[in-house]
DNA sequence: TTGTTTTGAGCAAGCGTTTGCACAAACAAT
DNA sequence: ATTGTTTGTGCAAACGCTTGCTCAAAACAA
C-alpha cells in the first residue's frame, strides 16, 4: 500500500465524460493497489478537468485525505474543514491574526500540517493586490553588461535585499527597447510585481517615463538624466569618483591622461567624463579630444581605439578606464605593443572586481561597491512598496580607490 | 483639463464609510479642476478600499472611461461593457480562439485599445493553473559560482530560451540548504511556476527528491547523482571532456600531471575527476594522491594548495584545472614562485570564458558551451511543461578544447 | 439579573481571469 | 415547412485566497 504522498497524473483521455473519468480512476487505483477510492466531493455539474476531490481509504481505517490525481491541491477550505473552522479563520491563522485565539491557531496549524498544506501565492496576489515579488529587466543577451561581473553581483545584491525581506525576484529579457518597454508593462500592468529595479539609466529612458507616468514603485541603479527630485535612485558620485581616480594620476605627475568609456547615451559614463574633464581643468590641463574615446566594449574596437591613441604625435601617460573588464582589454593590447604598464603608462579602472586584483599587474581601481549598489536597491525598493510615503531618496554608494601596481609616478623624461 | 492617464491615488482616511469617500473624490476632483466625476458602479454594500469606478467627464464630452484612484485596473469586464460583448468573448479574443467572428475581434481590439488594456496575469494563472514562468534558485550570494562568469552566462542561456516562448523567469535565493528547498517548495506549491532549473546537482540533492516526488516538471544542469533514466538533464560529457584534457596534456608528453577541482559534493567534479583518472590509466601512467586536490574557490586557499604541490618531490609538470578563474588563480601563484607557464608548466583549464583569451599567457581551455546548456535547459523544460508526455531527455552538449599558449610539449629533461 | 463591552469566528463578496456547455441565429438538407 | 448543422456568443462556475462586517457567546459592569 501506498502512503500518503501525492498521487501521480493519471491520463484521462475525454475529459467531457464524467463517468469515464471516474472509471479511469478505478483502475488507476486498483492497478496501483489502493484500497479503495471515495470520491467526496464533486465540485461542480460543469466540471473541468481537475475539479474532482477524493480521499484514500487505506487498510480499511481512514487516513489523512489525500488529493493529487489531477494535481489537485490542498487549499484553504479542506484545511478550514479538517480543523472544523471557517476559511477565513484559516486565512487569518496564516496571517498570524491577532484576532484569532490560541487554541484556534493551534488547531489549524496542526491541520495544515496534516494535509501538508501551501497557500497558492497566484490567488493570495489576486486577492490581496501584492505580489512579494520585485521586478528586473536583464540586459539582453548580447548587452556589453553580460560580459562582465558587474550583472551578477549586483543581482547578487538586489538578491540579497530582496532574500531579507522574503521578497522574490521576477526577471525578463527583452532584445531591444520596444521588448523591454513592452515586458516591464507585463510585469507592471500584468501585476506580476510590487516594483521594479532597473540596472541602467539611458539619457532618454521610456521605461522611465512609462514607470513615473503610472506612479508605480521603482529605484534606479545610477543616475536618472532627469526628473532627478522624483526618482529613488541608488549611485556612485561617479562624477567625484572619475575626478578622484584623475586626479591621482595627476599628483602623480600624469598630464597626458586618456578617458577610455563606453556608451555615451549611459548617464554613468556622462557622469564620469564630467568628472575627468572637471579634474583636468582644475589643474589647468588642456582637454584633448583625441584622448577621449568611447568604445563599445567589443575586444576588436577596443583594440583598434588603443593603438591609434598610442600612435598619436603626443601619447597619454595614463589611462583613466571605466572598467576592469575593459582595461584588461587594453593591458593586452599594450602588451602587443610593446608597452609596459606601469613603466610605460599608468592606468586606473573602476569596479574592483575580483579580476582585477589577479591580473598582471594588479589594477589600481575604483571599488565602486556593486553588491551594495544592489543591495540598497532592493532594499529601499522595498520600503518604497510598503510605504507609499517613503519619499523620494538619492541613495549615494561610496566609492574608495584601491591603489595596487598598475599606476606609477611619471618618471621624468 | 487633465488628460485621460492615471490618476494618482487620493488619500481616504477612513475606508469605512462611503460617503466620506465620496467626499474626498470630490475635493480631489475639484482641486484638480476635473471637471465632473460620476460613479458609475458601487461594486457591493460590502465594500472595500478600492472598490469604486468612475468616469471623468471632460468638457462636458465624454471621454474614456479612465481608472485608477485607488489604482483600479482596466479588466476584461470593462473591455467587455465597452465593446458591448461578454467578457468571455473577450478572453477569447485575448486567446485568438477561432471561434471569434473577425468583426468583433476588431471591436473588442478597438476597445483594449481604447482603454488600454492589460490583462492581470496572476488572475490569469489563477483560472488556467499555468503561469509561463520558470522558475530558479540562485546560488546564495557566499556561495562560489556567483564569483565566476559560469552563473551569469548559464543564465543569459536560460533567459533566451524563455524569451523565445514567452517565458518569464522567478527566482530566489536561498542561504542554506535548507533555505534553498523551502525557496523551492514555495514556488512549486505556490504555483509561482511551471517548472524548475536546477543549476548544480549536487550528490544527496534533496530538492530533486522533492521535485522527483512531486512529479514536478524540472530540468537538471548537470548530470543527476541518481536516478539517471528519470531526469531530463543537459551537460557536458564531463568525464570525456577532462579525458580528452588530460589525453592532451599527456599527448604532449607530460606524466605528471595533477587535478586542481571543486567541491566533491559537486557531481561535474566526480564526473572529472573520473574523466582525468581514466585518462592517466589508459596512458599506463600511476595515479598520485598528492596530484588531486579540491579546494574550495578561496583565493588563499588555493594559493596554499599550490604552492604544497609545486614544493613535492616530483612537482608536476602540468595541471589540469577545473574552471578558468581558479586557473587564472594558479597562474598568479606560479607566477608568484617564479614559475612560468608554459615553459615550466601547462596547464589546461575548463569553460573558456572570455576571461581566459585575456589572460597572460591565454589559457588553452575546454569550451563547455556555458551559454547552450542554459539555453538548452529552457527549451527542453518548456517542452515538457507543454506536453507532458514528453519523454526523458538527456541533452549532452558538445565540449570543445580550445587551444591557446598555456601548454607546451615537455622538454627533454 | 440585565445591559454593555469584548472576543472570536463565520459569512459572503470580491480579486480578474478561463472555459464547458447552452443556446440563438443563420444556413443547409430533407 | 421541418429538422439538422454550423457558427458565434453568452452564462455562470471555478481558480484559491483576503477581508469588512455581522453576530453569537463570553466576559464584564452595573
Amino acid at each position: 500500500m501506498k502512503d500518503s504522498a501525492l498521487i501521480p497524473l493519471v491520463s484521462v483521455q475525454s475529459s467531457n465524460h464524467f463517468d469515464f473519468l471516474l472509471y479511469s480512476l478505478f483502475v488507476f487505483v486498483n492497478c496501483r493497489r489502493y484500497k479503495r477510492l471515495i470520491l467526496c466531493e464533486r465540485v461542480s455539474h460543469n466540471f473541468r478537468l481537475g475539479h474532482y476531490r477524493y480521499i484514500i481509504v487505506y487498510e480499511n481505517s481512514i487516513k489523512l485525505p489525500t488529493r493529487g490525481v489531477l494535481d489537485i491541491a490542498v487549499t484553504i477550505k479542506d484545511v478550514a474543514k479538517l480543523a472544523n473552522v471557517a476559511p477565513s479563520t484559516v486565512s487569518r491563522v496564516i496571517a498570524d491574526s491577532p484576532r484569532i485565539s490560541e487554541a484556534t491557531k493551534r488547531k489549524v496549524n496542526e491541520a495544515m500540517g496534516k494535509l501538508g498544506y501551501h497557500p497558492n501565492l497566484n490567488a493570495r496576489s489576486l486577492a490581496s493586490q501584492s505580489t512579494q515579488t520585485i521586478g528586473l529587466v536583464m540586459p539582453s543577451s548580447g548587452d556589453v553588461v553580460f560580459q562582465n561581473p558587474f550583472f551578477p553581483t549586483v543581482l547578487q545584491g538586489i538578491s540579497e535585499g530582496a532574500h531579507e525581506k522574503k521578497y522574490a525576484l521576477h526577471m525578463t529579457t527583452g532584445k531591444s527597447e520596444k521588448e523591454t518597454l513592452e515586458a516591464v508593462v507585463e510585469m507592471v500592468q500584468g501585476k506580476r510585481v510590487d516594483g521594479m529595479i532597473l540596472l541602467k539609466s539611458k539619457v532618454e529612458d521610456k521605461i522611465i517615463s512609462y514607470l513615473l507616468k503610472r506612479n508605480f514603485p521603482f529605484v534606479l541603479i545610477g543616475k536618472p538624466y532627469k526628473n532627478v527630485e522624483e526618482i529613488t535612485h541608488v549611485d556612485n558620485d561617479n562624477f567625484r569618483a572619475m575626478q578622484e581616480a584623475t586626479e591621482h594620476l595627476i599628483m602623480q605627475g600624469h598630464h597626458q591622461i586618456a578617458f577610455i568609456g563606453g556608451c555615451l547615451e549611459l548617464v554613468v559614463t556622462v557622469e564620469r567624463l564630467l568628472g575627468y574633464e572637471r579634474a583636468l581643468r582644475n589643474a589647468g590641463i588642456e582637454l584633448k579630444n583625441e584622448y577621449i574615446i568611447h568604445e563599445e566594449f567589443l575586444r576588436e574596437g577596443g583594440q583598434e581605439a588603443v593603438k591609434e591613441l598610442m600612435s598619436l604625435e603626443n601619447p597619454p601617460t595614463a589611462l583613466v578606464v571605466v572598467d576592469d573588464f575593459m582595461a584588461l582589454g587594453v593591458l593586452n593590447t599594450l602588451d602587443e605593443l610593446g608597452i609596459s604598464v606601469p613603466e610605460d603608462i599608468s592606468i586606473v579602472s573602476f569596479n574592483n572586481v575580483l579580476l582585477s586584483e589577479m591580473v598582471k599587474p594588479p589594477l589600481t581601481s575604483v571599488d565602486i561597491n556593486i553588491f551594495d549598489l544592489g543591495y540598497q536597491a532592493s532594499k529601499n525598493l522595498i520600503q518604497k512598496i510598503e510605504n507609499s510615503n517613503e519619499p523620494i531618496k538619492r541613495i549615494i554608494i561610496p566609492h574608495k580607490l584601491i591603489e595596487r601596481s598598475s599606476c606609477c609616478h611619471l618618471k621624468n623624461k
